[in-house]
DNA sequence: CTGCATAGTTACCCCCAGGTGCCCATGTAC
DNA sequence: GTACATGGGCACCTGGGGGTAACTATGCAG
């Protein structure tokens, strides 16, 4: 199972990690497990992202199967984005990471205030 | 399971898939995931990776209890990474990830190729 | 004629993740 | 002396990910 995991099929993982791994790409795909949302919605709902950002994310996402765009050629324009399959089986996959983080912050923060009380922050000269 | 996820959590979701989505941290850890390695010999079976990214790779993944650093005050000095019970629940997680690339990435570059094809590459001017 | 809402596009700028290369301390071997 | 191996530290620089703001097209309300 990790055999391959940082060799060629690394290389599709560490692709689709950066795509995952962006600044809003996630934040996107999980509002969209919501349901289907229209542009201004998701602006919305995603709390602070920008026109611009929230454009490129979906194109992203788009372009990779994980979203479909849906134009209704009216007036005003109304498109609505909403998950494929893919997309909803992706949900399932990170939100059994966010379960590891969700089970571990805790030790993950007291490594930290160990982390930190043995090396310093970075108050340079002893 | 995905009300939290763009939320709250979702902020410590996001500080982790930082953790874990540059570009180093995963190819370390799963590398970790066969054993206890030394520092050069992680930064050869991690192609491509720099003394100081390596440095900076553990640093981050030592500090929120991903990897143990061992150190053996001999001389030439003898310095051990392995993998926590956490960062081994971790290659976990991820490898379902993996396996949700592996399952889809046909479909992922057919979805890209259509896109491309719908929309066409930055060939600007029509 | 003006403004507003939809769904973007484009130009411009800035910060920092990550790369390169050189320096350090120590003990052994030559 | 000097070269090598370990396990780093530190300074400097660049690319691009991402932010901000203005502009676009269209139809309807006032």
């Amino acid at each position: 199972m990790q055999s391959h995991a940082y060799t060629a099929m690394g290389c599709r993982g560490r692709e689709i990690l950066d795509r995952v791994g962006d600044k809003w790409s996630m934040y996107v795909v999980f509002t969209l497990s919501e349901g289907p949302k229209r542009f201004t919605e998701l602006k919305r709902a995603v709390e602070g992202i920008s026109q611009r950002m929230l454009t490129v994310t979906l194109r992203g996402l788009e372009r990779d199967g994980i979203v479909r765009r849906t134009m209704y050629p009216v007036m005003p324009p109304h498109v609505e984005y909403e998950l494929t399959p893919i997309g909803d089986k992706l949900v399932g996959t990170v939100s059994s990471f966010l379960g590891w983080v969700e089970d571990h912050f805790d030790e993950i923060d007291a490594a930290r205030a160990a982390y930190d009380a043995r090396e310093g922050r970075p108050e340079v000269h002893v």
